[in-house]
DNA sequence: AACAAACTCAACCGCCCGATA
DNA sequence: TTATCGGGCGGTTGAGTTTGT
């Protein structure tokens, strides 16, 4: 038994740089045929190639609508985000960002050589001294400069990994849930604080070393029956401090903690159970993004995951805070029928 | 101009996961 | 339940290029 030896062990397959001619037959090759079966396609194709090699040859050059060239401020800034959201599982969003318009034809792989030759070493560099580097590039003065834009300019906002957040509670009662925030210390992509107590002194804003648990209302704070006691079925809302202005989200709860997604997808296999249980329990002993993620969607498929991921960091990522909150109301209402009053 | 160091990025590699028989 | 296979992810390599001395 064991596993079939990779085709790349084989003496007769091309090594190395692809030629234009091995360039040609691929893509006319995938232009007749579409992709997949990348096993049997360089024999197909008539290629000495490992059919892995194909693949990538194909995915990080020969694809259409591949953006070569340099990484510009605006993309870069969308992968620290990414990045800082989502971690090292940022490359799996790369592509819905790429068909949603906003890293428009950049591969994961170049997102992976770029954050690892670049936004990595400038992050440590960051980290260790908040001066700029002396060997900053034009992309390294553009961070710079947004670094300047930002409330607190001498303060590092990007880590290299996810920043610990605090979980706030968004329930049924908008009211609450202001308080919340301004207890947390919430604020916008502006630095604005939430809500619609606006007009109150603004929460103090701080930013959070990696280490660092910020005080604040947990989610272990809430049992199940509080969940299903929100309107929403239990979205938890974080406001999140690193990365720029992000936020977070995670949702579960419900009888059945799957059923929110179901509801969300529209789906409904009727094979998810949720077992009883506080929230703390079901998401783990820490409540970072990365490991609150995936437990509430820890029964769903990587694809329902994504997706849904995508559609909540898409929101995050590019419109205001009202219509991130409204996109949630909706999604509630739409969903599960519930009828909640928005926070603002 | 020459050399070395640093950087970039296409490509490779090993492992993992899900689907399927 | 287990073995097999296809496909994909994340880490790494190394040739080519750029920058610094």
């Amino acid at each position: 038994m064991g596993r079939k030896p990779c085709c790349s062990k084989e003496d007769s397959l091309n090594r190395g740089a692809w030629t234009a001619a091995e360039d040609e037959l691929l893509a006319s090759y995938i232009a007749k045929n579409g992709e997949g079966k990348w096993g049997s396609l360089p024999k197909r194709a008539g290629l000495k190639r490992c059919g892995k090699s194909c693949r990538l040859r194909w995915l990080n050059y020969l694809r259409p609508g591949i953006k070569r060239g340099n990484i510009s401020a605006d993309e870069e800034d969308l992968i620290l985000r990414l990045h800082t959201l989502l971690g090292n599982r940022q490359l799996k969003f790369v592509d819905i960002y790429a068909d949603a318009g906003r890293l428009p034809g950049r591969t994961d792989n170049e997102i992976k050589n770029y954050w690892n030759s670049t936004l990595s070493k400038r992050l440590l560099t960051n980290n260790n001294s908040s001066s700029a580097s002396p060997a900053a590039t034009s992309s390294d003065a553009a961070a710079a400069a947004r670094r300047r834009r930002s409330p607190e300019p001498n303060t590092v906002i990007v880590s290299p990994r996810p920043i610990r957040t605090k979980a706030i509670r968004w329930c049924s009662s908008g009211n609450r849930a202001v308080q919340q925030q301004q207890q947390a210390g919430s604020s916008d992509h502006n630095g604005r604080p939430l809500g619609e107590e606006e007009q109150a002194a603004p929460p103090q804003q701080r930013e959070y070393d990696c280490d660092e648990m910020p005080p604040a209302v947990c989610v272990d704070d809430l049992g199940l029956d509080d969940m299903i006691d929100l309107g929403l079925d239990g979205f938890l809302i974080s406001p999140w401090r690193g990365g720029g202005y992000d936020y977070e989200l995670g949702g579960c709860g419900g009888e059945d903690g799957a059923a929110d997604l179901d509801a969300l997808l529209g789906e409904d296999d009727g094979e998810q159970q949720q077992e009883e249980g506080d929230v703390a329990s079901l998401l783990g002993d820490d409540y970072d993004y990365l490991e609150l993620s995936p437990c509430v969607f820890r029964r769903s498929s990587q694809h329902e995951e994504d997706h849904i991921i995508g559609l909540v960091a898409e929101e995050l990522l590019t419109q205001s805070d009202d219509h991130f909150l409204n996109l949630i109301v909706q999604i509630g209402m739409e969903q599960n029928g519930t009828n909640l009053n928005k926070p603002h």
